[in-house]
DNA sequence: AGAATAAAGGATAATTTTGTCCTGTATAGT
DNA sequence: ACTATACAGGACAAAATTATCCTTTATTCT
């Protein structure tokens, strides 16, 4: 569904946003060792993220990533995954047809099409804060 | 959301649905390209396609690829992603975690299972049938 | 039997995605 | 100013996916 880049992010973002909720910035290397993933593939997700402006990044020692409190409720999933995987989960035709639409339908244009806005709803109305604070709970786990 | 062999993979049963409908065995290369696509992968495709039994293959001259008209109704779209992209889409977490379930769900755990019913249930509502009269009444098409 | 046709299958190549490493830059603390 | 820390970014490597080519096998038709 996601590429391996966007579960990352994903789990990443969600993670950073519980720390800040804390007041603490995290480093990509306790980012990395929190959600398991690997290091340095991550820090370039970061990048990104930091690039659109859905996390922030502060340099030098005490540095590292977080996430405003404001930005936790502002911030949705479909933000995150159109920074990393672009638009394509919401665009492009299922079949992989390059022109797909209620015109010229492939078909399973209209049984993709339902799917598919339920996924957008969700992802356009999940906030960061509630994945974090679901964690916070102890309801819900980023690792293994 | 399906990988390309699969969208190719599905393209290429349906279109074969069509003509078989009409009692034509199709070869790799007309099916390739009436429905777009490379000759020699979706050759691959086809074959394993033919292995799980969900296409019948017949070679030497007037040979070539058919359904009988009674796997159009018995397979469903669920039947092809699972010969070809095995089951990651119905059984891997959203996250990408390892370990997911109702448990210790990821955080995302609870939206994505009705998403994933969702498109498990069209899949597998779906027959070759359905998708190869909506092409032949005209309503949908394979190709571009 | 021989020639032509079409799928099966093995080997290999190109591309994309995933992942690593190393150098540069900013910043905090002494 | 110096040192240590941590992100930024470029170059490179590995793995997976997508795609091609060529030989073999089965079958039909003459």
């Amino acid at each position: 569904m996601f590429s391996k880049a966007c579960e990352y992010g994903i789990r990443a973002v969600v993670y950073i946003s519980l720390q800040s909720l804390d007041g603490r910035r995290v480093s990509v290397s306790e980012i990395a060792e929190e959600i398991d993933s690997p290091i340095a593939f991550t820090a370039k997700i970061l990048q990104q993220l930091s690039r659109n402006n859905i996390i922030h990044s502060v340099k030098g020692p005490t540095g590292g990533f977080e996430i405003e409190r404001a930005a936790m409720d502002s911030v949705k999933l479909n933000m995150i995954v159109k920074a990393i995987d672009g638009d394509a989960i919401y665009v492009g035709c299922g079949l992989g047809l390059k022109e797909c639409n209620a015109e010229k339908p492939c078909p399973l244009h209209d049984k993709f099409v339902d799917i598919r806005t339920d996924l957008s709803k969700m992802l356009k109305s999940t906030s960061l804060f509630e994945l974090a604070t679901g964690l916070e709970v102890g309801l819900t786990y980023l690792k293994r």
